[in-house]
DNA sequence: TCATGCGGAGTGAATGTTCAGTCCTCATCT
DNA sequence: AGATGAGGACTGAACATTCACTCCGCATGA
């Protein structure tokens, strides 16, 4: 054998996930960890050059996944409203069905990791922010035919994540009991606030 | 004497609201805080019975400060989309003549301490939450008047509180630039959302 | 036997917390 | 007024703990 085995790979970043995701940042320490993955703290270290790494590289998997997903939903040809809608309710599926996932994006995404990201993103251009670039022609199409209100691309986001978010963690942490017709209705408010 | 200084006391509270927002949890040592601060570091326990404690009071003044600016901010009498705009611009003024709290609350909120803290409230139905009362005061109403959709009070709050987040976040980020006509549209298109 | 992925005790740095001592303040007494 | 002594707020070096990371021996397969 002279190859890792992968499978040790996505058990460390699986573990990781899920800890930082149940106790925050402070309560992932590397052995605890290692431990839930089943491998040596060492192990950790072979396929990972530090824990920021390890951290980074969660986050960047699982958005990778998170764009595949929604790429997926898009259906061109639908009039603008109904590839909105297909949008909000895949988006807010994928974080009711995933909500380890979900917790781990918010406490990534609020962290200093999470506004190092957006400042890299911001300063560097990155290029594929792919599901950002999808919802993003969707709005500038929108606007440019007078269906979608002349706003800043910026706010037109917060209109559509800000609230999204927001209800998807309502829903976790049992605010709310979504259920398909309210999820249906919420992305219809959501429409609402966008539309001209 | 033989009281303690209200002004270290203040003094801890401030230097570790802005470390905090600056570099995050990890970024605030106590050594930190209390150089800050113009402190010993054991000043820190004199007022304080540990780190947790102090970090949940700045919480906790920083959400009173809020609520006394907010209450000044309703007017009764005027109408339920006067009042409404009343509050998310208030609100608004707030997080952006603040950042540093604004940074800190986002920390504070996303973290093992803010998920505590909203478990806390819902199973000790913690009375007075006044901040959170009087919007829902006014939502309640808005439903009773058929002003309002008639949606769970959560998802109106995430089309409120969340909108206005995203929209403020993006302000410190400098994804936007927020100027008074701004805020009135971004204010209004929130209000789409809400109204029937 | 050699090569290599792996484990986990060990290491040093960093951090929260403590505690013995300092020094300022003020009441009391001359 | 000036001297004195006690009380206690304050300090920061020392301590105990925790944590990220390393390193060397082991097991496994060729």
């Amino acid at each position: 054998m002279n190859k890792e085995i992968p499978d040790k790979r996505s058990a460390i970043l699986k573990a990781a996930m899920e800890l930082i995701a149940e106790n925050g940042f402070h309560g992932a320490p590397t052995a605890m960890i290692a431990a839930r993955a089943g491998v040596g703290t060492g192990t950790i270290y072979r396929y990972f050059a530090d824990k920021d790494v390890l951290i980074r590289e969660v986050h960047r998997e699982l958005e990778e996944r998170m764009n595949l997903i929604l790429m997926v939903q898009d259906t061109a040809g639908r009039s603008l409203k109904e590839r909105f809608n297909r949008f909000f309710i895949g988006m807010m599926r994928f974080l009711l069905d995933n909500p380890l996932e979900f917790k781990f994006l918010e406490q990534f995404y609020y962290s200093p990791y999470g506004v190092a990201m957006r400042r890299d993103k911001i300063f560097n251009q990155r290029s594929s922010e792919q599901r950002c670039d999808t919802v993003k022609h969707l709005f500038e199409q929108g606007v440019a035919d007078g269906v979608i209100k002349d706003l800043p691309l910026a706010i037109l986001f917060a209109l559509f994540f800000g609230t999204l978010v927001s209800v998807a963690r309502d829903h976790t942490l049992e605010f709310v009991e979504l259920n398909e017709d309210l999820i249906r209705r919420t992305a219809e408010a959501s429409w609402d606030a966008i539309k001209r």
